[in-house]
DNA sequence: ATGTCAAATGGTATTTGA
């Protein structure tokens, strides 16, 4: 079982590119960020035609998350606690509990976005936390962090900026310590693995990226993961995201008898 | 102040956010 997270920067000007991703690449189960729209918008017909069943959380221009499944979809639980913004959405799709997360920017250091951010990630580490130990779970997302140097094209640039700061990288381990793998850095332990470019600079052809879209796994379907990769022919062409797919392939078959 | 992109606006450019 194939799940990708993606933050595709605006669904409706994405389409092509989604449409054409979701042909190409036999994957079950996809986590959206950014569909910047809302229900009326989203394409729940056009998804179903391609085989997905599909739940969303949009908040009109800005945000907007979503999850895609070939495999079911139940159980959605939509938004974090008390947050107000479209960030969050849960789901049981098969063997599997997943979630797409959106993570605040949080702008800039001095910036009360970057509370908001740090309290957003607090709150997720909360949930996660109260989760059932023999959950099978995938967390995705775009994270808005760097979790380390090696996920940083260049960490004298970023010194004094969000996305590396030491209270963002000590946010995203808080949820690796409810008990989850970050995978593509598990099974990719020495290469950058970068899944954002900016727009700006020709950043993508200079490999000035940063890793900020992840994939955590609980420790038992993190054993089950064949492969883990960042698709980053989706990061060219005509009208890409700025961020690239992240993909993880579980052989299910392990667990879901339990 | 960025070799950019996307959405919304009272718009045929500017603002905001990333």
């Amino acid at each position: 079982m194939k799940v990708a997270t993606w933050n595709v920067n605006s669904l409706n000007a994405r389409w092509v590119r989604v449409e054409e991703w979701l042909t190409s690449n036999d994957v079950d189960v996809v986590l959206i960020q950014e569909t910047k729209q809302n229900d009326t918008k989203f394409p729940f017909e056009q998804l179903a035609q391609l085989g997905y069943e599909s739940a969303h959380l949009g908040q009109g221009q800005w945000n907007g998350v979503a999850i895609l499944s070939k495999v079911g979809l139940s159980d959605v639980e939509r938004g974090l606690g008390d947050d107000v913004e479209a960030r969050f959405i849960g789901a049981t799709c098969g063997a599997l509990r997943v979630y797409s997360c959106y993570v605040p920017n949080g702008r800039s250091l001095d910036n009360d976005h970057y509370q908001y951010k740090l309290k957003w990630l607090a709150d997720l580490a909360h949930h996660l936390g109260a989760r059932a130990l023999d959950q099978r779970v995938v967390v995705g997302g775009d994270f808005n962090v760097a979790p380390s140097d090696l996920d940083c094209y260049d960490p004298s640039v970023f010194v004094g900026a969000t996305h590396v700061s030491e209270p963002e990288r000590a946010a995203i381990n808080n949820l690796i310590e409810t008990g989850l793998v970050d995978i593509v850095r598990q099974q990719h332990p020495d290469e950058p693995c970068y899944t954002w470019w900016d727009y700006r600079n020709g950043s993508f052809r200079r490999a000035w990226g940063l890793r900020i879209d992840l994939l955590l796994l609980d420790a038992v379907t993190a054993a089950a993961a064949r492969s883990s990769y960042v698709d980053r022919e989706a990061r060219k062409g005509e009208k890409p995201s700025d961020h690239a797919p992240v993909v993880v392939d579980i052989d299910t078959d392990q667990f879901s008898a339990a």
